[in-house]
DNA sequence: ACGCTATATGAGCATTCACTCATATAGTCA
DNA sequence: TGACTATATGAGTGAATGCTCATATAGCGT
């Protein structure tokens, strides 16, 4: 079934909205980590990193390339700061606002 | 219980990684739209839109504000078209090499 | 071959999500 | 007031998600 164009766009964002995919996301930054450097670092479950990782590499933001045993990440297109950027700076923005409207009323 | 910073960022990613919401975000654009408009646009069920549309406004999507019967609502920030927009080109720049590396195969 | 390390995946579970139908609420107008 | 319109919400359902434990696979070094 041919998926439609929100249907794609849906797909990025959706890979991007999980608080441990943006930490893993955000740990590997510019530098390229592997599966068993980040499990210790971000405190997940083996498996579990693995499968957030596999989600990440099949909605485009992440890259990995096999070298011996481990598995190497890194983030695939600098955009994806980007979305994360703006993301931070709306979600600051709406706080705030919140905090306004409480200490109004 | 306190939100992680990571949490904030993929509440307001989540509101927008859901195909339905997206349609909504991109039918509004610069528009002021009330949810009996866009039923029939989006041929959403009515139920159904009220429920997206509130998981937008409370995400800081949209912001909306009351009109007589109905509820007008419109994008409570320019940025969200950057972040929409960011991911319209990752999603089309990843198909595109997929394609092309099926191709090569 | 063996043991060891790194990663992937099957199975099961609890939770959340998207949706629909029916109903409730709120505002308008005669 | 009552009829009508617009929106919100309770309840139920099936599907998807995130997690964990256990197991499988794959590549290294001896």
């Amino acid at each position: 079934m041919q998926k439609t164009p929100a249907e794609f766009k849906a797909e990025i964002l959706a890979a991007l909205a999980h608080p441990n995919r943006i930490r893993i996301v955000e740990y590997i930054r510019k530098d390229i980590r592997c599966n068993c450097e980040l499990a210790p670092a971000l405190e997940l479950e083996q498996s579990n990193l693995s499968r957030h990782l596999k989600i990440l590499v099949q909605a485009g933001v992440l890259v990995s390339w096999k070298d011996g045993l481990r598995v190497n990440f890194k983030v695939a297109d600098e955009r994806i700061f980007k979305i994360l950027d703006t993301a931070t700076a709306l979600a600051k923005q709406f706080v705030e606002k919140k905090i306004e409207a409480l200490q109004e009323a």
